[in-house]
Order: C-alpha cells, then sequence, then structure tokens
DNA sequence: CGGGCCACGGTTTTT
DNA sequence: CCGTGGCCCG
C-alpha cells in the first residue's frame, strides 16, 4: 500500500497521525468509531470540521474504501471548502476524489449525470420576477369568491405569502393534503385550547365556554392557508410549462427519482460506503429524505456519521428539526453511538457558563429526549492558551441609544489603539441589519475600516441607476429619435461619462436661456434639443467648457451604440455600452473596484440569464423587465463585503454562526430586537403547530438559540449592552436572556454615562440627511436673474416650491422637460373634455346640457391627442376607465349642473395673466368659475377638477403642525386671490370646491366645498409673499428628502465624491 | 381577563 | 394595507 506514497505524502500522512493523537477522547471515539451509525452533538467551538475531515482521513486508512465511496454533505458552499481545504492539508490531493458537497450540489450532481431520467435539457431556473408573475396570474385566475382574495382590496396582496408558503412546501416536501390534514387536527384541537377556553365569567361568556369568535378567526386564517396550498399543484405545473425549475426542484427530482427509479438509487447506495453530514441540525425536511433513501439500503446499520448541534439551530421549524435527530436516532437505536463533544477550545470558561446558563433554559433539546443515556451537555473550556485569560463579561446599559453607540466605539477605538488589538479580533453583533446603520455611519465618519456582508440590491446603487438612465436613453433614441430628451440632463450627470459639473451647468444654462427665449416668442417648436447640443461643435466652443472632448466623446458614443442597436443580441450591445460608456474603465480605477466590478459583472451576467431564456430580448425588453422588477420591489441581489480591508465586523447573530473572534460586542439586548415578536412575521402565512411541530414558546427558544450563537463567537471577551430609553423616552425592556443570565451567575449590569465631552464630540457627526444642503453647484446667480426675469408664480410652482425647492430649481428656473405621467395625461384628456361640454353649452346658448355621448366622443378625441404619453396597455386602460368613470360621473352632476345653467353664468378653463398681488406677479388658470349673477350679494364659486383618490389631508385647512395647509386647499384660496385681483369682475369668491373625477369606494364622486375666510386669504397672501420672495433669493439648496422625490433621489445620487471626475479634471489642467 | 380602538411597522438566512 | 400590541375600560 505505502510503496505509491510519494515522500511528500508520507509527510502529510505524519502529520495526519499527530492531529488523530491531539485528539481528546471524545473526538476520537467521533473518528475512529468508522463503522455503523454514530450520532455527534458537536457544541460550539468543539472541533467540527476537524473531526469531519479527521474522520475522513481515517476512513481512507482503515479501511479498502476509496476516496469516491466517501460522501460528505453539507449545507453552505463555505463548509465545504473550509471541509476542502481542511482535508487537503491531511490527506493532499487525494482529499479532491472524497465527494464533499452542499445537498444542493450533489442533487445537481445527479440531475447531471441522469439527464435522461430528469429530461432537464430545456429548463432553465425561475426568476424571482417569473415566480411573482406566475404567482399573480394564479391568483388572477381564481374567482372573487376565493378566500385570498375575497373583501380583499389589493387582489395581490397575498402574493408574497404564497411564494413564501410554496417554497416552503418543496423545502419540507409538504403535500397540499398534507398541509390540509394538519389544518384540521389543530382546528380540531382548538376547543381543547386553554387560550381558547373562557377562563372566568365575564359578561354573557361563562368560565368554560369556548371563544367562539377567536376559533372563528383562527379558522379564516386557516381556510386562507388551506385555499393557498392547495394552489400550489397548479404552480407547479405552470412551472413544468414554462420550462422553469427553482433551487427547491432540483432535491424533489431527486427524491422522486430516488423513489421511482430503484437502480438510480441502488446506484448510489452501492458507491457511497460512508457517508457524513455536517450541520444536520439545519437540514430541511427534503434533504433530510435524501440521506434517509442513502443509508436505506443497510438496513440497521448504515455507515453513517451525522454531525449537528440542536442548540445552534437558528432556522425554522425546531420542533421538525429535532424530530429529525430523534427519527435518525430510533431508527437506527441498535447500534447508534452517541458522541458528546464538549471541550471547547475557542472560549474562557467564563463565557462557556454563561451560554451553558442561558441554553439550559431551553427545554427543546436533544438531551431532554434521550434521557436514558443520562448524557448532558456541558462545555469545558480546553484551549489552553484561553485558559490563562479570563476577562469578566460585562452587561453595560446606557442611556440612550447613541449613548451606546458612541460608547461602543469609544471601546472599540480604545481596545485598537492602547491595547493593540487588532480590529478584524472584534465583532458587533446585533440581531437585524438596521441595527447596524448608525454606527456603521459613525464608523464612516471617522474612518475606521470595518466590515459587514449583507444582500445589497444592485439595481438600487447610484452607479446602476446612471447607467440605467444611459440605457434607456439608448432604447428610447433607437425606438423613435428625440424621445430620450427628458432624460439627458440627469444622464449628463453619470459620472463614469466624466463631464464636469461645470460643463453641466454651462450647457444648462444654454439650455435654459434658450427655452426661455423662444418661449416668449412662443416658437415652441424651435427649442433646441440636447441631442443636437452636444454634436454642434459651433456652439459648443462658444459655451468655453472645460473639458469639450468629454462632451464629443459622449456624442460619438450614444450615436454608435443607437447604430449598433439593430445588430446585436443584447448582450453584445450591453457589452459595448459598458466598455464605451467609460463605465468599466471607472469602474477599474475606483478604489473600491471589486465591489463595482462585481456589480457591474451581476447586472450583466442577469441580462445574459434572461437572454438565455428569450433569445430575442433586447434592450428595450430588459428595461422592461427591470422595471417590473422595481415595481414589484424584487431586487438583483449580491452579496457585498463592505471594505473588503481587514476592519470591525458588524454581523448579524445569524450570519456570526461558525465565525469566533477574540473580543465580541452584543449590543441593544432589548426585548424589541431579540425575542420574537410574533409567530406570524411579516408577509406570510402563520402555520398550525401540528405542520411544523413546534409548540407555544417555541419562537421563544429558537430566539433563545440565536442568542446563544451570538455569544458562543467569544474567545476571551464579551459584552452585552443595550440602552435604558428609546428616542420617545420611552423605557425599554431588556431582553429576558440577560435576565437568565444574570440571576444564575454572579455578573452584575452596569449603568454607563457618555461623558458629555464625548457626546459633544460627536455632534459634528451628523445624524441626518433630511434637509441637508445639496452638493451640486447652482447656476451662476447673474444667470438665474435672467431665468426668473419674467418668472411669474402660478399654483403649481408655488406648491411645487413649498414641497421641495430643490425640484422648482430643476423644473422652473432650468425648464428641465419631463414627460408627462400617465396619470397626469388621462387627467389632462378628461379636463379638456369637460371643458369642451361647457363650451359647446356656450357656443349655442341653448343652456341645455348635452347628450353624455358628446362628452364621451370628447374625450375620446382628447385620448387620442394624449396617446403618445401611453404605452399601449395603459392607454386601453385610461380610455376604458373614462369611458366607466365619464357617464357615471355625468349622471350624478347632471342635476347640479342644470341648475347651475339656470341659475347662474359658467366660465371654463379661464386663463388669469397678469395679475399682481402684494407686489408678486401671479397667474393661473381656474377650471370652472361659476356666477351667481342673479343674487344680491355678488359672489362667485370656483372649481377645481381633480382625477385621483380624494386624500382628506389635501383639503384641510393650516395647523399649527401644518402651517401651509392641504396643497388643494391651498390651491383653491389661490384662486381666489387671483379672481378677486384680476379685475375681471367686482365678486368676491367666498366658495370654491374639488370637484372628483374618480369614484369613491361607495362609486361616488366626491365634490368637495370649502369656505374661505378672510383668515385663509391672508395666509396664503402671506405664503405668495414668502414664497416669491425665496425664489428671487434663489433659496433652492434644500431638497424635502423624500424617498419618492425624483429631485431629491437625483442629487442623492449624484453626490459621491467621485475619483474619476478629479483625475479627469487634472488631466485637463495640464 | 376580555374586548375595542388606534398607532405603527413591515427579520434573520442558504442553495 | 394588514395584523399586532399597547392602552384603556368594563
Amino acid at each position: 500500500m505505502a510503496e505509491n506514497y510519494t515522500e511528500k505524502r508520507i509527510e502529510q500522512q505524519i502529520s495526519f497521525l499527530e492531529a488523530l493523537q491531539k485528539l481528546n477522547l471524545e473526538q476520537q471515539k467521533a473518528v475512529n468509531t468508522i463503522e455503523g451509525p454514530v450520532l455527534a452533538i458537536a457544541g460550539p467551538g468543539t472541533g467540527k470540521t476537524h473531526i469531519l475531515t479527521a474522520r475522513i482521513g481515517q476512513i481512507l486508512v482503515e479501511t479498502d474504501a476509496q476516496a469516491h465511496n466517501i460522501l460528505c454533505l453539507t449545507f453552505t458552499d463555505a463548509g465545504v471548502h473550509a471541509m476542502r481545504e481542511r482535508l487537503l492539508s491531511f490527506i493532499g490531493p487525494e482529499a479532491h476524489r472524497v465527494h464533499i458537497y452542499t445537498f444542493h450540489s450533489f442533487c445537481n450532481k445527479i440531475i447531471q449525470e441522469h439527464l435522461e431520467v430528469f429530461g432537464r435539457h430545456d429548463l432553465e431556473p425561475l426568476s424571482d420576477l417569473e415566480r411573482l408573475e406566475i404567482i399573480r396570474e394564479l391568483l388572477d385566475n381564481q374567482d372573487v369568491e376565493h378566500p385570498l382574495k375575497v373583501h380583499r382590496r389589493d387582489p395581490h396582496y397575498y402574493e408574497a405569502h404564497l411564494q413564501d408558503l410554496f417554497r416552503r412546501m418543496k423545502s419540507e416536501g409538504w403535500t397540499a393534503e398534507h398541509v390540509d390534514s394538519c389544518i384540521d387536527a389543530y382546528i380540531g384541537d382548538l376547543p381543547n385550547q386553554k387560550e381558547f377556553i373562557y377562563q372566568r365569567n365575564s359578561g354573557k361568556f361563562k368560565k368554560g365556554d369556548p371563544k367562539i369568535a377567536r376559533i372563528a378567526e383562527v379558522k379564516k386564517r386557516m381556510d386562507r392557508l388551506r385555499a393557498a396550498a392547495f394552489l400550489f399543484e397548479e404552480y407547479a405545473f405552470v412551472m413544468q410549462q414554462r420550462r422553469r425549475y427553482d433551487y427547491e426542484d432540483m432535491m424533489l427530482w431527486v427524491l422522486k427519482a430516488f423513489e421511482e427509479e430503484e437502480y438510480l438509487l441502488r446506484n448510489y447506495q452501492e458507491q457511497y460506503l460512508y457517508i457524513l453530514v455536517d450541520e444536520f441540525q439545519d437540514t430541511n425536511g427534503a434533504q433530510s429524505q435524501i440521506v434517509q433513501h442513502l443509508i436505506a439500503y443497510w438496513e440497521h446499520r448504515p455507515n453513517i456519521f451525522i454531525v449537528g448541534d440542536d442548540d445552534q439551530s437558528i432556522y425554522e421549524f425546531q420542533g421538525a428539526r429535532v424530530k429529525n435527530m430523534l427519527d435518525f436516532y430510533q431508527n437506527y437505536e441498535e447500534y447508534m453511538q452517541v458522541v458528546l463533544l464538549q471541550s471547547n477550545y475557542r472560549s474562557t470558561q467564563k463565557i462557556l457558563d454563561a451560554a451553558q446558563v442561558l441554553i439550559q433554559e431551553n427545554s427543546l433539546r436533544i438531551t431532554n429526549y434521550l434521557d436514558h443515556l443520562e448524557i448532558e451537555k456541558n462545555l469545558i473550556a480546553a484551549n489552553e492558551e484561553r485558559l490563562a485569560k479570563s476577562l469578566e463579561i460585562r452587561f453595560l446599559a446606557y442611556r440612550n441609544r447613541v449613548q451606546e453607540e458612541i460608547g461602543l466605539v469609544e471601546t472599540i477605538e480604545h481596545l485598537n489603539k492602547e491595547q493593540g488589538v487588532p480590529l478584524n479580533e472584534i465583532a458587533i453583533i446585533y440581531a437585524r441589519h438596521k441595527q447596524a446603520q448608525q454606527i456603521i455611519r459613525i464608523f464612516e465618519k471617522k474612518d475606521i475600516p470595518y466590515r459587514s456582508k449583507r444582500r445589497i440590491n444592485i439595481l438600487e446603487l447610484p452607479l446602476i441607476q446612471n447607467f440605467l438612465q444611459v440605457l434607456t436613453y439608448i432604447s428610447q433614441e433607437y425606438e423613435k429619435p428625440y424621445s430620450g430628451e427628458p432624460l439627458f440632463f440627469e444622464l449628463l450627470y453619470s459620472n463614469f461619462l466624466g463631464i464636469s459639473v461645470q460643463d453641466i451647468n454651462c450647457l444648462s444654462a444654454f439650455m435654459a436661456l434658450d427655452a426661455q427665449q423662444k418661449y416668449s416668442n412662443h416658437a415652441y417648436q424651435d427649442l433646441t434639443k440636447w441631442k443636437d447640443l452636444i454634436q454642434d461643435n459651433t456652439k459648443l466652443e462658444e459655451l468655453n467648457l472645460k473639458n469639450l472632448s468629454a462632451i464629443q466623446r459622449l456624442h460619438q458614443f450614444l450615436e454608435d451604440s443607437i447604430a449598433a442597436y439593430r445588430n446585436r443580441t443584447l448582450p453584445e450591445l450591453l457589452e459595448l455600452i459598458i466598455n464605451r460608456s467609460g463605465l468599466l474603465y471607472y469602474a477599474a480605477k475606483h478604489e473600491r473596484k471589486d465591489w463595482y466590478i462585481q456589480v457591474i459583472n451581476t447586472l450583466f451576467e442577469f441580462a445574459k440569464r434572461e437572454s438565455l431564456k428569450n433569445p430575442i430580448l433586447n434592450l428595450k425588453g430588459f428595461l422592461d423587465v427591470l422595471q417590473r422588477m422595481e415595481d414589484n420591489r424584487i431586487g438583483l441581489g449580491v452579496y457585498k463585503t463592505l471594505y473588503t480591508t481587514e476592519g470591525v465586523n458588524l454581523i448579524t447573530a445569524h450570519s456570526s454562526k461558525g465565525l469566533e473572534f477574540r473580543y465580541v460586542f452584543i449590543i441593544n439586548c432589548l426585548k424589541d430586537f431579540w425575542e420574537p415578536s410574533n409567530e406570524n412575521r411579516g408577509r406570510r402565512f402563520a402555520f398550525p403547530p401540528t405542520l411544523t411541530h413546534s409548540e407555544d414558546g417555541d419562537a421563544l427558544e429558537a430566539s433563545r438559540r440565536l442568542f446563544y450563537v451570538a455569544m458562543t463567537r467569544a474567545k476571551e471577551y464579551l459584552q452585552f449592552s443595550y440602552y435604558e430609553f428609546n428616542e420617545a423616552h420611552k423605557m425599554q425592556q431588556r431582553a429576558c436572556f440577560v435576565d437568565e443570565i444574570l440571576a444564575r451567575t454572579k455578573l452584575k449590569i452596569e449603568r454607563k454615562l457618555v461623558d458629555n465631552s464625548i457626546l459633544v464630540d460627536y455632534q459634528f457627526l451628523s445624524f441626518s440627511s433630511v434637509g441637508q444642503k445639496q452638493n451640486l453647484p447652482l447656476l451662476d446667480r447673474a444667470i438665474m436673474t435672467h431665468l426668473l426675469d419674467r418668472f411669474k408664480l402660478s399654483v403649481s410652482s408655488m406648491n411645487t416650491y413649498l414641497n421641495c425647492p430643490l425640484s422648482f430649481y430643476y423644473e422652473y428656473v432650468l425648464r428641465l422637460p419631463s414627460l408627462p405621467s400617465q396619470e397626469a395625461s388621462y387627467g389632462t384628456a378628461v379636463h379638456n373634455s369637460l371643458d369642451r361640454l361647457f363650451d359647446t353649452i356656450k357656443k349655442y346658448e341653448t343652456k341645455q346640457l348635452p347628450h353624455i355621448s358628446e362628452l364621451l366622443l370628447f374625450f375620446q378625441q382628447e385620448m387620442e391627442k394624449q396617446r403618445v404619453y401611453f404605452n399601449k396597455v395603459s392607454y386601453q386602460d385610461n380610455l376604458n376607465l373614462g369611458m366607466r368613470h365619464l357617464p357615471l360621473y355625468y349622471e350624478q352632476r347632471k342635476q347640479d349642473w342644470n341648475q347651475q345653467l339656470q341659475e347662474a353664468d359658467i366660465l371654463t378653463e379661464k386663463q388669469l395673466r397678469n395679475i399682481e398681488v402684494d407686489g408678486v406677479p401671479i397667474t393661473g388658470t381656474i377650471d370652472k368659475i361659476i356666477f351667481y349673477s342673479n343674487q344680491q350679494a355678488k359672489r362667485v364659486h370656483l372649481v377645481d377638477y381633480k382625477t385621483g383618490k380624494l386624500k382628506e389631508r389635501r383639503l384641510r385647512p393650516p395647523t399649527p403642525a401644518n402651517p401651509e395647509g392641504g396643497n388643494y386647499w391651498r390651491q383653491l384660496v389661490f384662486y381666489k386671490i387671483l379672481l378677486e385681483n384680476s379685475r375681471i369682475t367686482p365678486y368676491t369668491a367666498q366658495t370654491a370646491a374639488i370637484d372628483y373625477l374618480t369614484p369613491d369606494e361607495q362609486g361616488s364622486f366626491p365634490l368637495k366645498q370649502i369656505r374661505i375666510t378672510p383668515r385663509d386669504t391672508s395666509i396664503v397672501r402671506k405664503l405668495i409673499q414668502d414664497t416669491y420672495q425665496n425664489i428671487k433669493n434663489f433659496e433652492f439648496e434644500i431638497g424635502c428628502g423624500r424617498p419618492s422625490c425624483k429631485w431629491c433621489n437625483f442629487v442623492d445620487r449624484n453626490e459621491m465624491p467621485d475619483s474619476f471626475n478629479n483625475t479627469e479634471a487634472e488631466d485637463m489642467d495640464d
């Protein structure tokens, strides 16, 4: 046997033997018990990977088995990787021949090896968007009486629930019938449950009576789940029809093949003489069935080694997981060897004791089910280096959240600077990512390196958003020249194009002045187009740009891309654009180039995948897919490791599993973060306990395990902290786990106060971005003065300014072209048709209301005029909407209208120009003015049409909380002021109304009338003056900061300092 | 303890 | 928009 071994192998052999000798007794048992079933319960830090690999080595040494006769299954890629590395160091290249897989890669291998059975050739993985769309269609096809739809305003509300349910059903191997019977069992038992029985007499209820209403409520929820589960089969069928599959399917296919194709299973059963399963506490139902199939061949004595720690099971359904372990034990009890690994090589005894005390509060532990073995899980510190150190565990209570965060950062800085602890030996562990946001900001501002790994949606990144703007422009210009004009200005700001902000200002000033001039000459058709400007070298040279060549490059790049559109596949075109736009160059030169390149690749790979599914997909289609993803809040995820340099680790307790750090800080140890809020959280169905094998209190145990995992990451020092009062000064409740540990140890809570001087030091780190000044410089004041020369305040410009001065700057000063939204276009069409209706009356002086058909005809004509602003589908939708709403509206209003026609004069679409109030030029158009000429008091009534849902807030007069009043209220008062200062009439307007053109839920069209008081008028007059003054003072820099605000987002997206631009600028200065 | 009303938030993670 | 949990009252 030995003669073929090279010297190197012999060396490895020796190091392997040495490693074997160093094993403690428990470990030796786990490694040496090669034959028969073994269950190893391995607590944290007990050398799990070490044992698994040593055992593999041992099998190879002790038996005739070849490397390929050994199968080692684990949960994650990282697990596979770690195992392979360790094995390589033990046994050398032979390690590559051992079959180490994740469950998924193992199934994939089986499928690839038996394509004839699986017929997977033409199948493609299902994207998140496709999943959603399949489910949406499924829901749409259901009757309105379906439990998931009935009484539901949003027919798609349960989409997310269904996604989660179907995924669960697949991964746990549940059928609809199984779910159904579990629900029946649960409901049947409800009257026996304490919470569903009155505990004492109260009112008409007697002690011992079942709570009928509560039971009915649960039943209703369960019926929804039941109905949802029965949609599963159809979902699976549609997937198959569309030739799509997802991750969970791979496992199910293999399971099915194992059951139906005996030879296939037998094949693998005979090959794998030794099977090892890692992290058994995390295997789901389907995974555990795969293992069971593989070992079934060996009846009572399979050579299987299962290692796991039930106390570290932090994914759901602990009941089912413990059941898996127990089933495994009971099935092979006769020959089963149980090994309990207790020597911990990671932590100090103090840390282990505290962790121990905590986890003993749990009852759902495997040791409690294996009573007869009389085993007790205890962790004993066995690392000699660690034994020497014995830092105290600390519990710190801070006054508030800010203090906790500052205290933490201070402590870490001290550790690093004064004690020389490397930052990557320090971890901050929390329950949810959002808890780390503020700390990340502090680290950023203080320039302390940190690492944080989390899933990021690349579609939200400024770089990608800018790039998508460029793609959209190219796509639109290809479809129809000049249709991309409204995008051009924003596109210019894309960092990777290398255009300086000064030059953009120069170009925008030219465009704005040009527009101003042409508007005043009514030469709307002659407006200069961006596209023409950047290819007009003469004009460009007149502008004295800092970097003319960047603009010329941009022009060339856009032209080339549009030209390349037709003859290239989507990936080819994208590749060209990524290269020629400068995106790739920009990313490659960036400080965080690894990350940027990864982001670009993710987008590119996604485009390739989509093209594979749909070979004729073009750029427009691709952008449409991305748009639909955005609409449905589906991201394109990528794991981001922020700052790959060594730094403080910021991680969730979940992702801390398997890691270890010298210093661990568990933060925000509060009930709200660490204890389960509810069994049914988020957009998910609640499952009956009969299905998940979980019971009341199980969720708390799951959280306790998570906390335990976090604690056992610490090697030397463990610190818990929390804050006593939240932002609203409400007292916080600390997590019960803290108290559980305190109760059974001598540890005490220390109240910490952060020194005032330190607090002051942190003041400068601004904690809020709302209301921040924008970073993009405004145009030159002289140019702005010129542009606002003849500016007149209208309702919409005033409202825009009041809502967001930044938006005002872009929309009214720079006059950037924008496409009207589809809603706005529909509104215009309805408006215009109503105007024409009343015009007709006037024209023929009949005082008779024309027939409804007249109105509908106008509407159709007006929609035709707006057609360009709709896509094909939404045009039809909006047309149908109007054709349905207008007759109902007409019917509801006609009586009022007829009466008005008799009593009053009606003026529609009255333009009021050249009006001045308190020195401010104002302007506007009033939808409808009704003159009550025959009344003594000469008065008019104003009406404004609105399409859109009634929102009372918009109509509210000013309150102390909202001193400017609702938008619509302000608008009506503005109109009154406009009319009364117009001198077209001596009449006063005391009443005004918003006339809603969209019905409410009861099908009636609201007509909201307001009475305008002199106080109202003076408030709005003051607003008019102030707003005008602010505009004249160029106070545009502060945006509203609302997440939905186009221009705030634009500025936000482009505020990042960009090294590329700077180097470009330097190059030019030479 | 039980019910009604109102304000508020809306995980974690792997393949 | 839905469900939950705090809060108040009976």
